[in-house]
DNA sequence: CGCCAACTTGATGGCTGTCAAGTCAGGTGG
DNA sequence: CCACCTGACTTGACAGCCATCAAGTTGGCG
């Protein structure tokens, strides 16, 4: 199969990259390495894609090669069972990292999709290992960022499992808010880049129930909400919601 | 402050301990590793402690020191939220890893409570990665190890956020019947060493919904219950149900 | 034997799913 | 430029699953 000059351009396209300019390597793999270690993780990066809104960054069942870095964009992951049902397992934003799930059976256990024009930094996964056995604080940071990422799905265990439709979302947009001022962005003001459907897959709740609890936050003067644009007006608000246990 | 006779003989007793011996070697750590590298792993993991029921091998928020393998018996984890809810994050049995949630924070992020008499390997992190520095067939399978949890946790979202409670229940059994399976035990017969009320708080549920859908299953002959003791009847129709959806 | 935790079972209510209709915003083509 | 179309969203009415409350049963243990 030969790619015709249209086929070539819709291929995603290949950008160098470089850890020690980016502006995420605080947030990212890199932390806390010295500059030589930087630059040995810098050679083993050599690849950035950009992928487009609502493109697959990879798919269940695809072997897996690398993880991958976000530079730039939105992503989520979702998983398909057979009988056709599908969930959202996570949003993901700039910094954080992509394919963990696949390490342990080789293949990729879920799916990745843009949400919004991303860039990506390929980071082969054997190479990883390679250098991580010899940088003791690269191996360090990324076990700390795996036992993170389990962490991170005890607590949505626990919303799915004990909270109801609206501490849910209270939860949901908190979250949000902390990452997008983590990353330097205003914290009580910014687009959902998800669908209320895509919410409510995350947060296990249907569509409408999403809908309602935005217009009853907004009815209770928490947050203004205008299709996918959310300003924050009251955190602690939402926090009493998130943590009232309404017995 | 002094340790009495009595408090000496509550501490947990101290026993040597040898992977290259250990019967769950497939299944825990030392997979895939040479002789010689089981025996540098051997090294590392020389203390073990039992555990009585009831007991907990380690509490949210004490300092991470190490992971714990499996050797016998039966624990759950716990979370805790400052709100007083809580839920049950999983069980673990012979040959599973218990304290990945640690390395995140240096701080151990759930409790881990025995549920039968058991008995644990200490693995001192440090010491792990320092080790899997140095045998990359153990560093790998580290990396599996979690990756394969993060696997696990998707599934649980999963069910948490799609499933009802008898598909939940179902895939629950199905589970333990397949991991029992695994440890040359019984996949059709075994006690469950939780209570509904436990079982309840990993699936989402209420203690009474539980018993309701046992009891369910057994008038619909797929399962036997009395009390903790199971027999699973009928695995394909257990399968059906867990994949049924229900429109 | 008696106590207690764990469990079972029934009755009722509420949260959220389901179904349906209508609104809104953005993009396309005439 | 506007009409139209479509996907995303909102809102309402109703129903069903599961939580809640309550009472009774079982089994283990001192």
């Amino acid at each position: 199969m030969s790619l015709s000059p249209v086929a070539k351009e819709l291929s995603i396209p290949v950008i160098k990259t470089a850890c020690s300019n980016c502006n995420l390597r605080e947030l990212c793999l890199p932390f806390g390495l010295s500059e030589e270690e930087m630059a040995r993780l810098d050679e083993l990066i050599n690849v950035r894609k950009r992928v487009k809104r609502g493109e697959h960054l990879y798919r269940a069942g695809q072997p897996f090669e690398s993880i991958f870095a976000i530079r730039s964009g939105f992503f989520k992951t979702d998983v398909l069972l057979e009988d056709g049902r599908d969930q959202v397992t996570g949003f993901q934003m700039a910094g954080e990292l992509l394919g963990l799930d696949g390490i342990s059976t080789e293949h990729h256990s879920c799916n990745a999709v843009a949400l919004e024009d991303s860039e990506v930094c390929y980071i082969p996964f054997s190479r990883l290992e390679q250098l991580s056995r010899e940088i003791q604080a690269l191996q360090h940071h990324f076990h700390k960022v795996m036992s993170r990422e389990i962490v991170r799905d005890h607590g949505v265990m626990m919303l799915l499992g004990t909270m109801r439709a609206e501490e849910r979302l209270a939860a949901f947009l908190l979250n949000l808010s902390q990452r997008f001022t983590a990353r330097g962005f205003s914290h009580s003001e910014f687009n959902l880049r998800m669908t209320r459907e895509e919410i409510g897959s995350y947060l296990g709740l249907k569509l409408e129930t999403v809908s309602r609890a935005f217009s009853r936050f907004q009815e209770e003067g928490l947050i203004a909400v205008q299709q996918k644009h959310i300003r924050i007006l009251d955190i602690p608000g939402l926090k009493q919601i998130m943590s009232h246990h309404s017995h």
